[in-house]
DNA sequence: GTAGGGTTAG
């Protein structure tokens, strides 16, 4: 009688105090008392058979998933110990299984393998629900692969469904040596007909640096290939920025005869993007809407992405309006799209739009929204949402806000004031924040500090080639050529070049892409004869070279003639020869675009008539009559 | 009872 009297007591207890969380919704808060009281009250007001002991069992469960958080999990475990039912396996695998919270995946998975569990218990279910928990949250794929080495270490067979878990975990890592032992394994158990272990090893493969060959080599020799496999290799290529293979492969996809879904879509589309192929990324929109693809929410955020970085943004604005459902990733999507084309004003309405519409706005919306200050030199605002980040979102800041924050103040000139930043942050900084500094002390004539933090750079990280174009630049910048002639020896010594320059524009449905005094271009003469036109027209103008943009130790007129050379000019030159006149020209740069380039394509725009859009590494500049967008401010 | 590919920032 005791026995049951007490039961009756705890389960008071836990029904009126703890165990009824305020954050139950009502919904859920019924469902809750209805599944409590009824089920679990009788199966043990009838004597705790094994039948009754399933039926407990089974209430627990549906118990858990409602659980969606540590404390919640705790309080119910206690509550299952009490009733007898220990160390249930079941129980908290099915937690694991459905919970987001990496903390509760740890205290259930570390509870399940604790060193007085027993053994017999644990069988392929139990370690694949364990392993899939941890390929859910971020930064925790190295516990999937802990429980996967355990598996084999306690002797249990991995199954057909082990594999894509614990290769999505290797994909997670990026661990390319980790992900070739598995393929072994994978091999040597015989699972490799199976065609979703093989896509998840197509996929793992494009995640690893210096993977995709391999990834490729299991794609090509798959016996048979779905949606699924083509979306894992081109969205394997599209994020390595190999984006012209992306496209090649989506229309090899096509003659094959498969049918792309929305999925191999948001791949393909993200390569567009890459290209800054405006024109392509419309033949996707208009596919799309063809061949009735399933619109999601994830397809009209690449979408809006691509046309966005395409240069279109209102497009991508009216797209985001008309969306019914929108998720925090199309916010940000728009959001950044605002501030890359200098759009501050509005990027801050939205952001503002999206806390009032009842979106929480994440870690990532707030990098989003620091470079929307920091391209339209708003510091103030920029500190205030800084602060306002951990005050009102509890978000702490990771290095790439501390980042953010060193580039607003050095583009805005308060190099002095970005320097105290970096020494009071509380972690540590890293070499792009080091470089951002770096960069600024060159634009703003603090050369002296900027040679002195990039010489102790260079000690930390010997082999990067732009800490040494860097220092060459300062030295440059000073008139030292011996010492830059020295740096480029160090470089050529140690096997490094500089990243060289390039501008891409899409004509007629043909991606066209120029270096600095490219002349592989089968039209070459005709370009140069524009470039000299161009020229003269432009010295008419006013326009007088920036030539102090040119690093290298040569006299004034070779220094305009290379000035004259830039990739930029070559792609401009190439649109004015083949495109109407009137006609807007779009070129996408690969580094950030360079200050003679700027001021020249000003002119053009002026003297030809032309809006020409720029996309650079970090914005877009969008020139018409003579002025740029970005105020000059980039 | 358990399985595959996707979007934002850096």
């Amino acid at each position: 009688m005791d026995k049951y009297q007490g039961i009756g007591v705890q389960q008071q207890a836990l029904y009126n105090t703890k165990f009824m969380p305020v954050e139950f919704s009502y919904t859920k808060a019924k469902l809750f008392r209805s599944i409590h009281s009824l089920p679990l009250q009788t199966s043990f007001h009838n004597q705790l058979t094994i039948t009754n002991k399933r039926a407990a069992e089974q209430n627990c469960l549906t118990l858990l998933q409602l659980c969606d958080s540590l404390p919640k999990l705790t309080q119910l475990h206690a509550h299952i110990f009490k009733l007898g039912l220990r160390n249930n396996p079941l129980v908290l695998t099915k937690f694991a299984s459905t919970s987001s919270d990496l903390n509760a995946i740890d205290y259930a998975s570390t509870f399940l393998f604790a060193a007085d569990a027993k053994t017999h218990l644990y069988d392929s279910f139990l370690f694949n629900t364990v392993i899939r928990a941890y390929t859910q949250p971020r930064d925790s794929k190295h516990n999937g692969i802990y429980y996967y080495k355990l598996m084999l270490e306690y002797g249990v067979l991995a199954n057909k469904f082990t594999y894509p878990f614990v290769l999505k975990a290797c994909a997670g890592l990026g661990d390319l040596s980790l992900g070739k032992t598995v393929h072994g394994c994978v091999l040597k158990v015989g699972f490799d007909d199976d065609v979703h272990v093989l896509n998840t090893m197509v996929h793992m493969y494009g995640c690893c640096c210096g993977g995709i060959e391999f990834g490729r080599k299991v794609f090509d020799e798959m016996p048979k290939s779905d949606p699924v496999s083509w979306s894992a290799i081109i969205g394997g290529y599209a994020r390595l920025g190999m984006s012209i293979e992306a496209v090649g492969l989506f229309r090899k996809m096509q003659i094959s005869g498969v049918r792309p879904d929305e999925i191999t879509m948001v791949s393909v589309l993200s390569a567009c993007t890459d290209l800054g192929a405006l024109e392509l990324g419309k033949w996707v929109e208009s596919y799309v809407e063809r061949e009735n693809v399933v619109n999601s929410v994830e397809l009209c955020n690449a979408l809006i992405d691509m046309f966005a970085k395409c240069g279109d943004v209102d497009k991508a604005l009216r797209l985001f309006r008309n969306m019914t459902e929108r998720s925090i990733v199309s916010w940000t999507s728009v959001i950044v799209g605002m501030a890359m084309h200098g759009r501050g004003p509005e990027a801050f309405s939205l952001f503002e739009e999206m806390k009032g519409a009842g979106v929480v706005p994440d870690d990532v919306a707030f990098i989003g929204l620091l470079n929307a200050c920091s391209h339209s030199g708003l510091v103030e605002e920029g500190q205030q949402h800084f602060y306002s980040m951990t005050k009102d979102f509890g978000i702490v800041p990771k290095i790439e806000h501390y980042g953010c924050m060193v580039d607003l103040l050095s583009r805005a000139g308060l190099v002095k004031e970005a320097l105290e930043f970096v020494q009071k942050m509380p972690i540590q900084p890293n070499p792009i924040i080091w470089r951002t500094l770096i960069t600024a002390c060159r634009a703003h004539g603090e050369l002296n500090l900027g040679e002195s933090i990039t010489k102790e750079l260079i000690r930390n990280e010997p082999m990067h080639e732009s800490n040494y174009v860097l220092l060459s630049n300062i030295y440059a910048k000073q008139f030292r050529w011996e010492r830059k002639t020295k740096i480029r020896e160090v470089m050529e010594k140690k096997g490094m070049r500089k990243i060289p320059g390039s501008t891409m524009i899409e004509l007629d449905n043909e991606i066209y892409e120029f270096v600095a005094g490219d002349k592989s271009h089968s039209q070459y003469k005709d370009i140069y004869e524009m470039l000299d036109e161009m020229g003269r027209k432009l010295k008419r103008a006013g326009y007088v070279p920036t030539t102090s943009e040119v690093l290298l130790d040569i006299d004034e007129q070779d220094k305009e003639d290379a000035l004259n050379r830039h990739s930029e000019k070559l792609a401009i030159a190439f649109a004015l020869l083949k495109t109407p006149p009137g006609t807007p020209i779009r070129i996408v740069k690969n580094l950030r675009v360079c200050g003679d380039c700027h001021s020249a394509t000003k002119f053009i725009s002026k003297i030809y008539n032309r809006e020409i859009v720029v996309r650079d590494r970090n914005r877009f500049h969008h020139f018409r009559d003579g002025l740029c967008s970005c105020k000059d401010f980039w």
